[in-house]
DNA sequence: CGGAGACATATGTTTTTTACCTATACTGGC
DNA sequence: GCCAGTATAGGTAAAAAACATATGTCTCCG
């Protein structure tokens, strides 16, 4: 009984995207340690990757250097800097909200 | 798009019940607050109610002292004392999750 | 040179969680 | 008698997450 965030890996793509611009296998592999979960589900995150796309969030485009499967690189745009600053807003309250439990749970302890 | 942590409505009804027994309307009333919510829905808080209870953590007895509508009054049992205390670990762990976002977010800022 | 395994992207389906809506019953006050 | 507040409850739709599978490329190894 983890107790998680809704969509968090959202918020944590659009984070390591900011750092610098990057496909989709690695965002993979990048996203779990930070969002403290074994793995992220593969389909789930082209999924997402391609809705964020859509709403103009993140952009991509297919490399062409040549060696190895087909891979599409994203970035971050302006708009998905907004989202991220508003999920960054929306976190410090949902963290607040969650110490307040937690200073209550821990006074009346016993 | 607030960001909201799965199922934190659960360990607010443990923590609001192991500060006292309550029945379920109460609830209804004092856990968004906790939540950070406008409002908990009543059928699922209801629904809740019962799901817990078929699995040990709280217990309930219909009140019988009569007047007003059949209300029931929940307490929590001792396996949802040790729910609570998990969930309040998991709560702690996720908060840090987040700390660490905001962390990073707040680093690479520009 | 054939096959296993890592890299890379993607779709389909099911389950879980949440949201929205409606129903029922008792009581007090007007 | 009816309306609003108290109290509990069911049904169903939508959203989110989990689970499973498909397809193609390239590298390394025997």
């Amino acid at each position: 009984m983890r107790a998680r965030v809704e969509r968090f890996a959202e918020p944590v793509l659009l984070l390591l995207l900011r750092e610098r611009p990057m496909h989709g296998y690695e965002l993979l592999e990048r996203v779990p340690p930070l969002v403290g979960e074994e793995r992220l589900d593969v389909g789930n995150l082209y999924r997402a990757l391609r809705a964020l796309e859509e709403d103009g969030i993140v952009a991509s485009e297919w490399d062409a250097e040549l060696p190895g499967p087909a891979k599409r690189t994203y970035r971050l745009t302006d708009d998905g800097r907004q989202l991220l600053d508003s999920w960054a807003a929306s976190l410090r309250e949902a963290r607040a909200v969650v110490g307040d439990f937690l200073t209550r749970y821990d006074e009346e302890r016993r």
